[in-house]
DNA sequence: AAACTGACTGATC
DNA sequence: AGATCAGCCAGTT
């Protein structure tokens, strides 16, 4: 059946995501069974369950780059748990679908922060 | 019920 | 590279 929400179906996927890995936005939508919602998981990662603790860390935008405005106290926190995890964001764009899951954390990690 | 809102994206300039 | 725009879609107003 369909019962489930996006919303849960989207903690679901994020709650699957191995330590060291990133998914984007539009990849956890698309696994989540609306591949055009991207917009929504951010909604959805907001409205988690605190008990459900989920690694929402590991989810960052296409760009390779942290979604959350500079200016809120989540942003430095998110860069924190990411590099801790031996995650480095890349400036440019990440190809998930080329790529899939490992390969854009392998891709994320071998490249040195700050590289033009 | 209609409008508004985003931790998005891809295209375009 | 950075700014702007138009689609996107369900939870909130």
């Amino acid at each position: 059946m369909m019962n489930s929400s996006f919303r849960e179906a989207v903690w679901d996927v994020v709650a699957g995501i191995p330590e060291g890995y990133v998914l984007t936005y539009g990849q956890v939508a698309a696994l989540a069974g609306l591949p055009n919602a991207a917009r929504r998981v951010s909604g959805a990662l907001g409205q988690a369950p605190k008990n459900r603790k989920l690694p929402w860390h590991r989810v960052i935008n296409v760009q390779g780059k942290i979604s959350i405005p500079r200016e809120s106290r989540w942003y430095q926190r998110q860069k924190e748990l990411l590099q801790d995890e031996g995650v480095v964001l890349l400036k440019g764009k990440v190809d998930l679908q080329r790529f899939g899951w490992k390969g854009v954390a392998d891709r994320l990690m071998w490249h040195p922060p700050d590289e033009e």
